[in-house]
DNA sequence: GTCTATAACACGATAGAC
DNA sequence: GTCTATCGTGTTATAGAC
């Protein structure tokens, strides 16, 4: 109230925000590593909240004290696999291309960098799909690993040589994200050995895409196109 | 291993297979009525495995003598549901009539059969998701509920006067089905007001699939049609 | 053998002292 | 911020009753 101008006479509060080297956040750092090394390790049952706590050395309270519950670690656990996908995408999609060849590396990218933690998968989407759960695709929570998602799809579109429907471009990306989300939700319970009817469902689903997203161009079609995006806006 | 004809000189043993009027089958049922009024009344969190025990006369131990899990005793709550569904749907499916007014009903009668208990969805959709889960829509264990299901389905496609692709009409069922479950899963995660969204979905949905089958048919069209019918083969 | 009850376990989460 | 102690839950072990 007295002024938006920080005060340097006191040093132990407002310490300069240097980029989260503060003692609360190094704890934070270390409970989530402990517990995405844990994860991944073990699996998500196996691994308790004693159990991380112990690993870390520190109290059960005090991992409460950073994440209100178990499903807000899995979370950063999710936004780390997240962050990987990115990277390994940045180098392939550097260079424009067709529309199919850039989706297909953005697809198939996800689903390998999540392969290893198929067997996780599963406890992990269980909390997901829950409506309201900081967990879900759609929950403010996990607006920074959609946003990271979304970018790369952003990404796909932009940098793509093949000629899109401006009706459609604004959409396509989000559109593109619901059908990793689907392709998500088959991979989990795909059983096949090293999920390979997933591979066959990248690998199909792209040119159907692909098609769809040319059919929007043909002049006799473009009503048809402008129904559809009304209706997904208004669903949305 | 003696034959398979009942002996009668045991009155105890081997009673008449009275559809189940044993003791054991009398406490399995009072056991699922009392957990689905529960659930229904207070919904999923708040009904323990204690408060069931109690309310039923029963111990802890009892219950979960007949069901491992409370998972398994939601699956008859769901159970219940699609019977009712079924039984929604019986009169006004008594009669032929066009393909697309008959899935209306169907999909129609289920959202609104399921309309009273969209805030315990969730919590049954948690589960439901898990692969593995014996609440899996793909699980053995429902398969009773997904055969009642998919018969209303299978009664929509018989029932209609649309002619419709032979090479699709073997598989159409169980495609409309998982319709259903895409229709659910949007269903569960409809925050608007009594789920009008969901009411708009189906509304849009069925004329949409109801031309896709009629797609089907075009002689341009059936080899697409046989390929996308192989992949869903494939995949399933 | 078929059923039922009691007691205990392990876990996620919380309360409150320091 | 950090701890210990504790709660309420689903689930299990096990002893006993019909």
């Amino acid at each position: 109230m007295v002024g938006t101008v920080a005060e340097p006479a006191t040093s132990e509060k407002n310490p300069p925000a240097e980029k989260g080297s503060e003692r609360g956040e190094q704890t934070k750092r270390l409970i989530v590593q402990t517990a995405v090394r844990l994860f991944r390790d073990q699996g998500y049952d196996k691994t308790t909240m004693r159990g991380i706590a112990q690993a870390a050395g520190l109290s059960v309270g005090n991992a409460y004290y950073y994440f209100p519950s178990k499903d807000h670690l899995v979370q950063e656990f999710y936004a780390t696999i997240q962050e990987d996908a990115a990277q390994a995408c940045a180098e392939p999609l550097a260079n424009p291309g067709p529309f199919d060849e850039r989706l297909r590396v953005a697809f198939a990218t996800m689903v390998r960098t999540m392969s290893p933690y198929h067997a996780f998968a599963g406890k992990f989407i269980k909390s997901a799909v829950e409506p309201g759960s900081p967990l879900s695709p759609f929950s403010p929570e996990s607006a920074p690993a959609r946003e990271r998602a979304m970018s790369i799809l952003r990404d796909v579109v932009e940098g793509s040589t093949t000629k899109i429907d401006p009706e459609l471009r604004a959409d396509l990306p989000e559109l593109l994200w619901l059908c990793q989300m689907g392709i998500t939700l088959y991979w989990v319970h795909d059983s096949s050995p090293e999920q390979q009817k997933t591979d066959l469902l990248v690998d199909r689903a792209v040119p159907l895409i692909d098609r769809l997203v040319a059919l929007a161009r043909v002049p006799g079609l473009r009503s048809v196109n402008r129904e559809a995006l009304k209706l997904y806006r208004m669903l949305r």
